[in-house]
RNA sequence: GGACAGGUGGCCGAGUGGUUAAAGGCAGCAGACUGUAAAUCUGCCCGCGCAAGCGUACGCUGGUUCGAAUCCAGCCCUGUCCA
């Protein structure tokens, strides 16, 4: 199977991106002998991504990491149709205005991941609003209708789930995968673009696109998708309790961030190096060997590397410290949140909602009688203990084992 | 437009006049055990309040009743079938 020629096969190969592609030989051979510009679609219904669509982030990356050129397609016009697929509900519709500030967001990430520029190389970004847009409605049903028949939108996933689910499915969602089909072709001719990747759940609308290429101007495109990456445990990627593990920064501290990866699943540490970080194979082959306790040091290793790719070295290094004073000296590192109480001090109820530890007084009072809460390593239960906090020295407020922060004057 | 079925807490899903803030499951949080892991066991799991207590909640709006998620009417939404 690992037979490839081209680099770019052989690094999505050995690194665990590759689930299906559609004509393996021929791109393999095209991607040996020439710049293969490939893209990916994003959403832009938030002003962050998740931590799910870092896979496809990190192919982009691994696409321009082997000499190729990649295209990041925020999907500002696909936006305003809202993607049927997986969801249970239609999308919330944004307007233009929030769609436009979404995606100056989302790319700050971006460019952190990707070297973009105007060279052969060099990434870009583009919004499929562009064209989509300035589509005549009788216009696309012209050119791009005829290649669709219903019968076979209908055999689509995205379509026959909410459909045997007994959920709505509007016309207008119906004609997103029309839409994102069309963004193929578009993007073919507008950068030669050979190429959509994409997670496993994309490939029916990967190859739609393909195939309107096809149709449309006789050309020859690619599609690959990644596996749907789940943890361990079964459950989708990027999902906590507190919420999605965003990408930027301003959407969850990088102490946070880092946490995350700091906790991953024994069993995914090795699969979630050679995804998410330029770790050499060897280095992680050792890393992924460590038995018990020591495997640790790998979740550290991965969690460093993540963290100083998608938030700076700066971060990973402060987010870092942090953990190690706090989970390893008892003390507090500075990277902590942090909560004001003044010279007044605060009900504990109150503080431990406003920093975000739990989510009402209600669940604050519960955590207090259950005994997770500790001032100073001291448990506290009673709720109506005042936190006053006395000159400079912050006091450590602590939920559990691992939700840590600091009370300051 | 008509007939039928249905809309319950983050999700799934019981409940068909009275301790029902609403069974059960999942997810989640905490405790024990550990390695900031997994598995397992235990507890918690609408909001406000230090507390007594209060306020909201079963699609929406009204009504019947001492009392409704449960009955009635209208409306909205969804599905299936018919035109």
């Amino acid at each position: 199977m690992s037979t490839y020629q081209s680099d770019l096969l052989r690094l999505l190969e050995e690194r665990g991106y590759i689930h299906q592609i559609t004509d393996p030989g021929a791109l393999d051979e095209l991607a040996a002998k020439q710049v293969v510009p490939g893209y990916i679609g994003f959403d832009a219904t938030a002003p962050s991504l998740h931590i799910g669509s870092l896979v496809q982030i990190m192919m982009l990356r691994r696409l321009q990491q082997a000499g190729h050129k990649p295209i990041v397609v925020m999907g500002g016009g696909t936006t305003k149709i809202g993607d049927p697929s997986g969801k249970d509900e239609s999308r919330q519709m944004l307007t233009p205005e929030m769609i436009d500030d979404n995606i100056a967001s989302i790319r700050t990430v971006f460019e952190r991941l990707l070297t973009f520029g105007d060279g052969p190389t060099d990434a870009v970004m583009v919004n499929n609003d562009e064209w989509l847009s300035a589509l005549g409605y009788v216009e696309l049903l012209r050119d791009v209708g005829p290649h669709f028949t219903v019968n076979r939108m209908l055999t689509f996933d995205s379509v026959k789930l909410r459909l045997d689910r007994e959920q709505p499915l509007t016309f207008l969602e119906f004609n997103y995968m029309i839409l994102q089909a069309y963004d193929f072709v578009e993007l073919s001719r507008r950068y030669d673009c050979k190429l959509q990747m994409g997670g496993s759940d994309q490939w029916g609308n990967i190859v739609n696109g393909m195939e309107l290429g096809r149709r449309m101007e006789g050309r020859n495109l690619f599609g690959l998708t990644t596996p749907l990456l789940t943890t361990a445990d079964g459950s989708k990627m990027g999902k906590t309790a507190a919420g999605a593990v965003w990408l930027n920064e301003d959407a969850l501290p990088a102490y946070d961030f880092w946490q995350y990866w700091r906790n991953t699943d024994d069993r995914d540490v090795g699969r979630f190096l050679r995804l998410f970080t330029d770790i050499p194979l060897e280095e992680i082959a050792k890393l992924e060997a460590l038995q018990g306790a020591d495997i640790n040091e790998a979740k550290t290793v991965l969690a460093n590397a993540v963290t100083a790719m998608v938030r700076g070295e700066e971060a990973a290094k402060a987010a870092e410290a942090t953990a190690k004073e706090t989970f390893a000296g008892g003390g507090a590192g500075e990277d902590l949140p942090t909560i004001n109480v003044g010279t007044e001090g605060k009900r504990i109820g109150a503080v431990l909602t406003d920093i975000g530890f739990t989510a009402s007084n209600g669940e604050a009072k519960r955590k207090l009688a259950e005994g997770a809460v500790k001032l100073d390593g001291e448990v506290v239960r009673d709720p109506g203990h005042l936190v006053v906090v006395i000159g400079d020295d912050p006091v450590r407020l602590s939920l559990g084992k691992k939700k840590h922060g600091l009370v300051i004057q």
